[in-house]
DNA sequence: TTGCGAACATTACAATAGGTAGTGTGAGGT
DNA sequence: ACCTCACACTACCTATTGTAATGTTCGCAA
């Protein structure tokens, strides 16, 4: 299983994520391999929540491809089969290229619109790049 | 409502909508103001399907906002409330402010590395736009 | 005037995704 | 021999989407 949806009514990671797998995948990303139980106990100091819960939501992570699931003696380690970066870098890498193919250069106009009103420090890193392109050729 | 979703592993309008979803809005997009017995005609030239079962969906997708219901008489006409230059200049523009909101530079890259593959045309055009904006300045 | 048929409304069931949690099982330590 | 803990299995709930049966209404024709 992969990532099938990028939710725009969301942000961060429960744009790829429901509520729950987002926290989890969070505290995965931002701590040393764990069990189910070390999950549960940082979930806790939020909100009470089921052991079971955790577990079930867990080894569906690991069913969707982005949790490895260790066994060492009797309890299972977890943790995400990517680095954060890597996965943001997929993400966006992937949404990217899907955004390009399906509306070409509609996308090319509103990022330059985005731009424009945001940050100039990234007209200049575009301009760079086209720069080099052009070298190239 | 409105659409929250756009999906990764499908192409066209199936990355907006659900497949039956989408050919009633393609049939809705490439023909005038309809009537359901309409759409379920030009449906039904495909695979047989049932009256009520296009109902229900056109009025899910009216509730969604995405069509609009006039009464005309007896029957009901149907039509998109977007053109779908609007609804994919809307759609685009959105996700492209999303993404640039969550991954920033990430996707400027991407940006580039898949333009860089596809279509000069596309730089070039990117190139004008930066040196429009450089001359606002 | 009555009643049929067409269009619409209501309701419901299946599948999938995700959140929640009860019950069952097995292995290790006491 | 037994108890506990971690894990497995199963199930139920909500939402979304596809599917369709049943119920209702209203104009027109006999």
């Amino acid at each position: 299983m992969k990532i099938h949806s990028f939710k725009t009514n969301e942000s961060g990671l429960n744009r790829f994520f429901g509520p729950l797998e987002a926290k989890i995948m969070h505290i995965l990303w931002n701590g040393p391999e764990m069990a189910i139980k070390d999950v549960q106990a940082r979930l806790v100091k939020e909100q009470a929540i089921n052991f079971n819960t955790v577990m079930t939501v867990m080894n569906r992570l690991v069913d969707k491809g982005v949790l490895r699931k260790r066994a060492e003696g009797r309890v299972s380690l977890f943790q995400p089969t990517q680095s954060l970066e890597q996965f943001l870098e997929t993400q966006s890498k992937e949404l990217t290229n899907d955004l390009l193919e399906e509306f070409g250069p509609l996308v090319v106009n509103h990022m330059l619109d985005a731009l424009e009103e945001a940050d100039p420090a990234l007209i200049e890193q575009l301009e760079q790049k086209i720069q080099a392109l052009k070298k190239e050729r």
